[in-house]
DNA sequence: ATCACTGCAAATTATTTGCATCTCG
DNA sequence: CGAGATGCAAATAATTTGCAGTGAT
């Protein structure tokens, strides 16, 4: 039970609930919403409520074990994919895939090493790219 | 009347409230609520409504007058700096401040024009900085 | 004159909260 | 056992919509 020792070692509670979210959240490829996660966890706890879903979704991203996002559009959306990462958003179809790129991390660091930011401590640089798919139909990826 | 000019250039009818919202937004050097944006308005035009506010702001960020942003707390915010630029967002005051650095935008271009990305176009890259001030009491800037 | 824009109030949607009950540690 | 989590329903907040009247081109 690998959610039940992440949610421990976050200092949560390790209840039914939370761990069949985070299994959930770990398993997503994508970028749920809350409505997306409320969803998923009915099938397995059919009785469980909207207000759990974010208020655990909340707890966790508190806790560090996943991110909040949000898309221009304003939609809240959770990323399990902790490591650091940017964003591709198709501003059409709504779609977010993550964007991972070593030598680009690098690059941003290296650059916030030498030019400070005055009187404030950097928790999480995160790049955006927005724009739109050639063909609809087909997903976009890096190369 | 610098507005007016704007308004007609990008196929918006010139209403009163119109021009009074623009040049507002472009006397702001900060990024502005929808509520903001409501009571700066309702001091030159107290009849104003906020369903008004909403769409006015909302047809100038689809003709690409003004960008859409959100913190990560999911406040939408505008943003009337259109040049290519990236933000820094106090988690703790929810301030932002813009961030332009010429070396940063010309590495980040530089870099995707040798990583494609596939079956997209790209439109804005942008770059957000997460992290709390040191001083609460003064702003951040940078170096 | 036409068609888009405004303002109002009502509707919708998203999220939060209070509280009684339950559960993990 | 006790702190903290859950589920429900109700409350709040944020945004949108329909529509009649108004104004810009």
């Amino acid at each position: 039970m690998e959610a039940k020792k992440l949610l421990l070692q976050a200092n949560l509670k390790a209840t039914h609930q939370r761990q069949v979210i985070l299994n959930l959240l770990l398993a997503c490829k994508n970028h749920p919403t809350v409505e997306n996660m409320y969803a998923l966890s009915k099938k397995e706890i059919p009785s469980i409520s909207l207000a759990t879903v974010y208020k655990t979704l909340d707890s966790f991203s508190q806790a560090g074990i996943i991110n909040k996002t949000l898309t221009t559009e304003g939609i809240v959306r959770f990323d399990p994919n902790l490591s650091s990462h940017g964003h591709i958003y198709c501003t059409n179809s709504n779609e977010i895939i993550d964007y991972f790129d070593n030598e680009l991390n690098e690059l941003v660091s290296n650059f916030f090493k030498k030019k400070k930011v005055k009187n404030f401590h950097i928790k999480k640089i995160s790049l955006n790219i927005m724009g739109t798919k050639i063909d609809p139909d087909k997903s976009m990826s890096i190369k």
